[in-house]
DNA sequence: AGCAGATATTAGCCTAGGCTATGTTTTGGA
DNA sequence: TCCAAAACATAGCCTAGGCTAATATCTGCT
């Protein structure tokens, strides 16, 4: 059950990495119906978030670019103190995935806190 | 935006503490409303985890009383990493309540193996 | 140029969790 | 005892995220 939040970071990611962000290629990078991705698109649409040309495409508008990287941002953050925790690099970013949306601002910096630490005692 | 668990994890509370778990009480501890809760013991009751005698509280079946306990032994090992963390109570709790649905169970003995090292050092 | 296959859209349906408003039952206190 | 307040139930609606099936559009290849 992705959130909001996901389809925008992914719809950066295609666009850094592939250069377009196609419907089909979120759909299968998500494991999702294509239909699904429409639907979401509307409403990442709606909330001004993305912008798409028809058959060409989506793209992301400033609030859609901010949000995507600081998305990005907290899921790096989470993965890293994952890894720093022992887990294995497949594991961390799908736990990532699941806890990034739900921590608080607080929780976050405790994790950066934990892995500033870390490294200096490296 | 509470998730079946978090009900169940309740009642249990509720039977522990009060002796009986009244939706009144689900619903104000929860900050929802009791035709939410109504709704949501319909499901839990499909589902076999909670059985009721109406106007007379609800109870956990065999399977309600296991999810509980596991849910509340994740709850409190996740709390736990996370006042080791260094976050303030509150915050714990309530970032707990978001993350311990969402962490594989790797991740959780990955919490537990750092609370044990922990304890070594002290 | 035209058509087949890829891609996108639309319609219609589902589930979990929410809400308000409107009944019903129960129960305690005068 | 009986009745009002508290508790519970029901109806109807909403949203985000899912699905399938059917339709429309586009694009590349012959």
């Amino acid at each position: 059950m992705a959130v909001a939040e996901d389809y925008v970071e992914l719809v950066a990611d295609l666009l850094r990495e592939e250069g377009e962000a196609r419907s089909v290629d979120i759909a299968r990078r998500m494991g999702v119906a294509q239909a699904t991705v429409a639907a979401t698109v509307t409403r990442l649409q709606r909330d001004g978030l993305v912008a798409t040309k028809p058959y060409r495409g989506i793209f992301l508008t400033e609030a859609g670019q901010a949000m995507a990287s600081a998305a990005r941002e907290r899921h790096e953050l989470v993965v890293r103190f994952f890894l720093t925790l022992g887990l294995d690099r497949a594991t961390a970013e799908a736990d990532a995935e699941g806890v990034e949306h739900h921590v608080s601002e607080a929780t976050l910096e405790a994790f950066a806190r934990f892995l500033a630490e870390r490294k200096d005692m490296a």
